[in-house]
DNA sequence: TCTGGGGTCCTAGGACCC
DNA sequence: TCTGGGGTCCTAGGACCC
């Protein structure tokens, strides 16, 4: 049994709880540069203004209705959600931080503590609002992560639920009723393209999608949507993802508020962004061994000349040091820039990541080619701990590491006693 | 004048191997 | 004269999510 709780209007909320007087007014919260909408009040939805709406469009009805625009505050918002996190982990041990807003609770067990899961969710509600000020809602007592979704759905948009919809408190009459009133679009997993083609076969509402044919489904859409429909039949497919596991690809990069042209300032921006890019690397233990870097000018002006370009640079050897990552990508930026546009748009990825400690232990094993016994332990111990608990850690070893990476050794270095249950 | 910034997964097709 | 059958890996592109 899944819940799942997702903030209401969730960066608007956040705003609010540090200045009430927000409270019952149309407020958006804008993106990088003020450009467009990334979270709207009740009031402001109610406008019809649509999530991700250029702002500069939207200035006469702001000045009709009184819409209060705020530029975006990360800092806060992920503080915020930190908070609410925690609170959520009071009441389920196991618990999946899905994004910055919502949860995925597992809730099997917890019958016996609460008379139903709706009065779970109830409480949960109330202890965000009175603990951290935000709003939440809660949808609950679905057998997959696709039917919890949907309940959340309701939950918001349903004032019969107050806030939460607990499936199993519906009889299957009353579900493929509610089922049946919702658009294909708001399932999860099925997006603008998806739909259309739905649509075109006589699917239009989420019941209809319900009783579909898996198999059948597979064949036009493939194995994923094989899976939504089996969700939505409360086959659970998609488990709940505890720890989340580290980043394949990191990306930074920016907008300009004015166009840029030289290449001095592409290159100011561009490592900018690469230090941003190589500490979030390092914060997650990883390197990488490619670097990718790319440039656009404004698509949305068809009067200007367009160029857009990116390249990947390989690196001979796998780093997370800064110098080094900067290094490659202004090789790369030079490769691709040229002179005599307008450049809106400039930043950088990480590609080909590996963790530290697997690294090491490549490195390790072609140094040693004899020390598979060793190796083989260790993946056991990680396997059994989750990645990177154990790796080589004598002194001596650490020391020619270090020599190789030059800077920065990457610490893992558990020793072996301090695990849990070490001795078994 | 002004249009965000991150991520993931799957598939098809080509290169290459034996 | 006749030209198989089984793989892997990589990449680009498309779909989706918040």
């Amino acid at each position: 049994m899944f819940a799942l709780v997702d903030c209401n209007n969730f960066y608007v909320s956040c705003e609010r709880v540090f200045n009430p007087k927000l409270e019952g007014k149309p407020v958006v919260v804008l993106s990088n540069n003020d450009g467009c909408c990334v979270a709207r009040s009740n009031e402001v939805k109610a406008l019809g203004v649509q999530m991700g709406a250029p702002w500069f469009q939207l200035k006469d009805l702001a000045r009709q209705h009184g819409i209060i625009a705020l530029s975006s505050n990360y800092c806060l918002y992920g503080d915020m959600s930190n908070r609410v996190m925690t609170i959520l982990r009071d009441f389920s041990p196991n618990i999946e931080v899905y994004s910055i807003d919502e949860s995925f609770l597992q809730i099997d067990g917890l019958i016996g503590v609460w008379k139903s899961y709706g009065e779970m969710g109830q409480a949960i509600r109330q202890k965000i609002r009175i603990w951290t000020g935000l709003p939440v809602c809660v949808g609950t007592g679905a057998g997959s992560k696709t039917l919890a979704k949907l309940a959340n759905h309701l939950a918001k948009k349903r004032p019969e639920f107050d806030g939460v919809c607990d499936l199993t408190s519906l009889t299957e009459m009353q579900q493929a009723e509610y089922f049946a009133s919702l658009d294909i679009g708001e399932v999860w997993g099925v997006g603008r393209q998806i739909s259309a083609r739905l649509r075109s076969m006589g699917i239009e509402n989420v019941q209809q999608l319900r009783q579909a044919c898996p198999k059948q489904i597979r064949l036009h859409f493939g194995v994923v949507m094989e899976r939504t429909v089996n969700e939505l039949q409360g086959m659970s497919c998609l488990e709940l993802d505890e720890v989340a596991p580290a980043n394949q690809q990191i990306i930074a990069s920016r907008s300009f508020g004015a166009p840029v042209v030289t290449y001095d300032e592409l290159r100011e921006s561009v490592t900018s962004y690469m230090l941003r890019a190589a500490e979030k690397l390092r914060r997650q233990h990883s390197m990488c061994s490619a670097v990718h870097v790319f440039i656009h000018t404004n698509r949305f002006r068809e009067q200007d000349a367009q160029y857009s370009n990116g390249v990947t640079v390989p690196l001979t050897e796998a780093s997370s040091d800064s110098r080094r990552l900067v290094a490659a990508v202004l090789h790369g930026l030079k490769s691709i820039y040229r002179p005599g546009y307008l450049y809106k748009k400039a930043g950088v990825m990480l590609l080909d990541l590996t963790p530290a400690a697997v690294r090491q232990q490549l490195l390790f094993r072609e140094e040693n080619p004899r020390s598979d016994k060793l190796m083989q332990t260790m993946d056991l111990l990680n396997r059994e701990y989750g990645r990177n608990t154990v790796s080589l850690g004598s002194a001596g070893i650490q020391q020619r590491w270090a020599a190789r990476f030059e800077s920065r050794t990457p610490r893992y270095t558990t020793h072996w006693d301090e695990l849990p249950h070490a001795r078994s």
